[in-house]
DNA sequence: CAGGTCCCCTGCTGGC
DNA sequence: TGCCAGCAGGGGACCT
């Protein structure tokens, strides 16, 4: 659930707590959140003990530990992946504070070498059991880069040295289907959910349902311009809080519901003309748009 | 092959 | 009040 700039929001506070500190313990407290770990809850203990954390990475709404061991905290050769699915949630808790009722996975952490404050637990709550931890071995990408084995086939996001906009258009021009389907398509472009979708696609004035191969490289550069828009808007206050679900490592809202034009504001105007945004069903998902400025294509039109 | 559907879950909301 | 359909910010498996 969480997209890029709540991943980000998540990255950003895990790399500031728990970087420098080794594991002590995990605890894992439901098999759905280990599923994609082959060996299972049993494995994932038994490899994760004792290892320091020793970086926080982050391609789209993927997120990795890279972990070592040793004087020189060699690394092993494979990385913690953690993906939060659609309610999972990263939170630094005190030790001995009351679960919460979908805690699935609890890491004990030592304090790291020079850190002045006590041991904290990292734990890994998830109510609808979408997202999971996993250990995957290093790959290179199409781009070259080093990443888990797993995320090669998910693409660069706009914030990432290797992102070539430029490639990125003629993917998407080289395809015949609905833009928005292809801005929710992780091989193409990573980072981008539900709500950044609708957003970057009303800051473009395009309709979702338009056509790939139709749409001209100058309207796409100033979609793909939005997505970077938006979503570096929204880290800069946190991310999108509709609700307690999606909060930072702290427990804390970001702020970014506020400044939405777009999702979730069925029936209220549209910022720019004041036309009442509509909501239709899109691949399974609510979509929605400014029915005026957001035009479908024409059947026919060139 | 690439595009498009379905399904994995839990919990909340709104209509009847 | 109770029940149930519908919906939620993801993505992988599986069809065609």
């Amino acid at each position: 659930m969480p997209e890029l700039p709540e991943v980000e929001t998540i990255r950003l506070g895990l790399a500031a707590h728990i970087v420098g500190r080794r594991i002590e313990h995990v605890e894992v407290l439901h098999p759905r959140a280990v599923r994609r770990q082959a060996g299972g809850a049993v494995d994932l203990i038994a490899r994760l003990r004792g290892l320091t954390i020793t970086d926080v990475r982050r391609r789209g709404k993927y997120l990795w530990l890279n972990v070592g061991s040793g004087e020189k905290l060699t690394d092993d050769g494979w990385a913690v992946v953690i993906h939060l699915g659609m309610s999972g949630q990263l939170l630094i808790a005190e030790p001995g504070a009351p679960d919460e009722v979908h805690l699935r996975i609890r890491v004990n952490l030592a304090p790291g070498a020079d850190d002045a404050s006590g041991p904290v637990e990292l734990w890994f709550v998830d109510q609808r059991t979408f997202g999971g931890w996993f250990i995957d071995d290093w790959a290179i990408d199409a781009a070259g880069v080093r990443v888990p084995e797993t995320i090669t086939h998910i693409a660069p996001d706009p914030f990432e040295p290797s992102y070539d906009q430029a490639q990125v258009i003629t993917r998407i021009r080289a395809k015949h289907t609905e833009i928005k389907r292809v801005l929710l398509d992780q091989t193409v472009i990573s980072g981008v959910g539900n709500i950044y979708a609708d957003e970057s696609l009303w800051r473009a004035r395009l309709h979702g349902t338009r056509v790939t191969d139709r749409i001209s490289r100058p309207k796409l550069t100033e979609l793909l311009d939005a997505v970077a828009d938006v979503m570096r808007e929204a880290i800069a206050v946190g991310g999108t809080s509709f609700d307690e679900l999606y909060v930072n490592v702290n427990g804390q809202s970001g702020y970014f519901d506020r400044s939405l034009s777009s999702y979730g504001r069925t029936g209220l105007p549209c910022p720019r003309c004041g036309t009442p945004i509509v909501r239709e069903q899109f691949m399974n998902r609510g979509s929605h748009f400014c029915p005026r400025c957001q035009r479908p294509s024409r059947r026919g039109a060139a």
